[in-house]
DNA sequence: CCATTAAACAAACGATTGTTAGGTTATGGA
DNA sequence: TCCATAACCTAACAATCGTTTGTTTAATGG
């Protein structure tokens, strides 16, 4: 047997080196020897985990849309009500898009095309988190007219939006956040009958 | 008298030219060469115009702002009832912003720290912008326990992040898409009595 | 019609970019 | 203990970036 991976490894602080720097300043703007810097690497050393740029980032994705699922997921365990469910779950994802150094972050701030080779297989991992929202929305009561697909985008827009005006400290909490957007889709249920 | 502006003056088309870039792609993969092959000049001639890149951001944020704006008010003239006031405020932003070579595009997609140089000037323009939204939500006879701001906030983030999922052609109307925007502020407004 | 100069062109500058090729180290299975 | 190689370093490459400098063109007030 070989070795496939060894103990020293550095790959993961690679990872988490340059989703600090794509969430804070978007693609173009991180270089790659920022990117090695910031892990205690040389710009050529991340060639050997990666073929390019595109392919770091899309490894970031990857492992941003990984832990929001997750998160998300296990955040929603035992709890039954659609309307908590759909609660809790705007909860986590708030919670971690603010969080300046996160995985998640990246996937917020760094639209598709700013790598136009990967464009297609960024959308594909954005659109497998974005199921999860969508299952959730489709499981509350709603109105049969209620159009789901632009409620779902709205709702994404305005969550997503909050990591721009959000200030660390005495602003308001990813709970008080959810609460509010929860009670735009209440009130959106209502009116819609 | 000397001549301060003469009739073949294209720094007209030089913004255009900008703001066409800069909307669908950004600040950093929006080249000066691009920009200016995109308006029929040399690279060298944008300076003669503006001092650096930054400035040249600056100047499309600003008229970016001054028509979104100016459209936004014109819209208003005649409406008195300040729900219709917001839903056709409303409408015309994201009518703005949906075109893809528009000024607003700009303000929408490029965030202030973009730039680093310029991240006050652009935030201080995009506040001028927003003011307008405020006053329009103040307007509402809303229950005195609402958070404005938040509401505000989320309703920005809901109308700006349209561009990213809207098709042209069979996606909704900027029209149903600010009825849709208002029926949440509206169940908002109920719910929070 | 002339002199001024706004407005552009032409051509390069140094710096930075993503990337590569070849050499070095040290880890872990045998 | 040994050695294949995972993991990284070293040093450079060509391409592209924003920007500058000197020159040319043509519009305009007098």
């Amino acid at each position: 047997m070989k070795p496939a991976v060894r103990a020293n490894n550095r790959n993961n602080a690679l990872l988490e080196s340059a989703a600090e720097l794509l969430s804070s300043r978007g693609y173009q703007a991180s270089t790659i020897r920022e990117i090695a810097k910031n892990c205690g690497m040389l710009p050529g050393s991340i060639y050997y985990h990666y073929p390019n740029k595109d392919a770091l980032l899309v490894a970031v994705y990857e492992e941003g849309v990984r832990r929001l699922a997750d998160r998300v997921e296990t955040a929603l365990e035992g709890l039954e009500d659609p309307w908590q469910r759909l609660e809790r779950a705007l909860a986590t994802h708030v919670a971690m898009i603010i969080e300046p150094t996160a995985y998640a972050s990246v996937i917020i701030r760094i639209l598709p095309d700013a790598a136009p080779e990967v464009t297609s297989d960024l959308i594909r991992l954005r659109d497998r988190y974005e199921a999860i929202l969508r299952a959730l929305i489709e499981a509350l009561p709603l109105p049969p007219a209620t159009d789901q697909r632009l409620l779902r985008l709205l709702l994404i827009g305005a969550a997503n939006h909050v990591p721009v005006w959000h200030r660390a400290g005495g602003d308001a909490s990813p709970e008080q956040i959810a609460r509010e957007l929860m009670r735009m889709v209440r009130g959106y249920a209502q009116l819609a009958k």
